[in-house]
DNA sequence: ATGAAAGCGCTAACAA
DNA sequence: TTGTTAGCGCTTTCAT
């Protein structure tokens, strides 16, 4: 037997039909003990090792792939703890239910094609995507033309798909108003790219209009909700440390009178970012300027501060996620889901000077 | 039309034979352009938006898919920037030749199945493993028994898999030789969990002995072909920077006539680790204690200070091992790899006290 | 340049 | 409980 054997090559060698056989290995239906046993000491025998999955998948006319569509390249959205936080807890509740996850690149260079090959040509039974694009995303668009169900995390809500978030703007809202009751009345703040393009650095008032990402715009929302006028923003390109700490050096350098007395960035690696940024500055914090971010991450190279931030649910989220799929899979139609956010007081905010 | 629409619509719509139709799409074949035009305004019509993979990847027995088995849970593989800046050099690789990667977790629990699900049933060409099993790894021979090919990063050289690695023992010997110079002649070093286990703390002889992983092995055999014979060996659980905190308050609680004047760490995370445990002893670094590592991250949260590590092409790794895929699936059996690494001299590294 | 026909490996009605 | 039959959607000889 040159090739690999197959279900047929396995039943005539047990003396059943293809149909037993393939129920020896499924178990979704009656057989005998007795047949079942021959037919997997034959399958032993020739060195089969269960039915190809194309061929069950063809038949079933499901993949088992749930594809992934990251933000952006790996390398960067892997950098940041909450994709791969989501991605760990969505990963844990679909495996049990024999899913697979297939990365997929997200747009990766302006002058490369809008869509990753795979978004096109994959197979896969739904699709997520993280960082949720905007209304007239390519990737959206592809995914609605081949009938793949989407699953939008953190993004727009768009008819069509499901959108799994959280209350970012109201946690935020929460957090600025902590602020505002420890006495600070300037405040600035570090946010997510605005969109696909990550401009980066200061950003006026016309800019701030066109945010084309929700996220950003949600938890901007949140400041001005709780009367938190910024004096300053700042878009970072990416949450990373080093644009936190760009960010402060921006934002930080002025004299004391009309200095910041608080910054709220939207991630806590911007945060961090910032903290960094600010001592190399020579401010103390929080003693000179509050420091606050979002999504209660765990920093231990922080230590011994700890960050006041926004904590976000991120592995319910995944498991979240993966349960919408589940039922997205069954031919359900789920409700859009958001998650609850608490605010936890760390050592990097305090009350603003002379207040 | 209440199903999707398959090939044989389309060429029924546009007048052709379900042949022809697929040659329009693949092109893989001699067909008229008005022909083709036809088809593909009939597939517009139809909202038919190309072959199904499933009926694709049947008939060709491809499924395009690479799975990529993480060496644990994805939350702890992916706080190392190592594994993803590796994987985001394969992807970056694999993407264009149509290839895409099955994410697929290793073992996770003691007690749970001793491969995922995945292993064992999902489609796929060719697999890869990321921190490369022992011998008699389960994952291993199941892939073997289905007759996946597989590769290996940075395992141990096995027949029957192709292994891409580093020269981190040669690396190691350099850094070592670096710190002898220097005239270090008590250094600890701290490493890589040992195996699955992940026992963690200070290991003496005995375990040192059974070292089953072998990037731990390797990169503390390099020391020893530099002729430093560690004074302590403190093996972590994890590549993270919280467990070289603890690592340095193990090693250099001591005084100052016994304490190590060097550490070596086999990761930048830990190395990193070290180096804030033992700014919280109160020593200083690198005049108290020089402090080294590997891999050669970008550590921004570490500024002003740069590690003095060993660094090793990662995206290049990735680079690699998707070449090496991608030989493999052209039936081609390429050689094992072994990427050169480089010692770069940071700011936590200087001459030993009293030297 | 196009069409007819076979079959990739499997599962699921249905019949026995 | 087991076998027969059909067909999932596609690609690819081979004829024409």
């Amino acid at each position: 037997m040159s090739q690999r054997p197959t279900l047929a090559d396995v039943a005539s060698a047990a003396g059943v039909s293809v149909s037993t056989a393939s129920l020896a290995f499924s178990g979704a239906g009656p057989i005998a003990d007795a047949t079942r046993q021959r037919v997997l000491d034959a399958a032993a025998e020739l060195g089969y090792s269960g039915p190809n999955p194309l061929g069950r998948q063809l038949r079933s006319g499901r993949s088992g792939i749930v594809g992934v569509v990251v933000g952006d390249a790996l390398r960067r959205s892997f950098r940041d703890p909450v994709s791969v936080q989501l991605l760990d807890g969505l990963v844990d509740t679909i495996g049990p239910l024999g899913l697979g996850v297939l990365l997929i690149p997200g747009p990766t260079s302006p002058g490369g094609p809008a869509v990753d090959p795979l978004v096109e040509a994959a197979a896969m039974d739904v699709a997520v995507m993280l960082w949720g694009g905007t209304l007239d995303d390519p990737t959206l668009e592809a995914l609605a033309r081949r009938g793949i169900p989407v699953v939008v995390v953190e993004g727009h809500e768009l008819s069509g798909v499901v959108t799994v978030g959280i209350d970012d703007r109201g946690g935020v809202a929460e957090l600025a108003a902590h602020l505002r009751d420890l006495g600070h009345r300037r405040v600035a703040t570090v946010t997510l790219p605005f969109g696909p393009e990550r401009q980066g650095g200061l950003a006026d008032l016309a800019r701030r209009e066109q945010i084309a990402w929700s996220i950003p715009r949600r938890r901007l929302e949140g400041l001005l909700d709780a009367g938190v006028e910024p004096v300053g923003v700042y878009e970072a390109p990416a949450s990373l440390v080093e644009h936190g700490s760009a960010a402060a050096r921006a934002l930080l350098s002025g004299p004391p009178e009309t200095r910041p007395t608080a910054v709220v960035a939207q991630s806590d690696m911007l945060a961090a970012g910032v903290v960094l940024g600010a001592r190399e500055l020579g401010l103390r914090v929080p003693e000179d300027v509050s420091v606050a971010g979002f999504d209660g991450l765990d920093l231990p190279w922080l230590a011994p501060d700890t960050l006041t931030t926004v904590v976000q649910p991120i592995a319910e989220k995944g498991a979240t996620v993966g349960r919408v799929i589940q039922a997205v899979l069954a031919g359900e139609h789920p409700a859009d889901d958001v998650l609850p956010v608490s605010l936890r007081v760390g050592t990097t905010t305090t009350a603003a000077p002379g207040a």
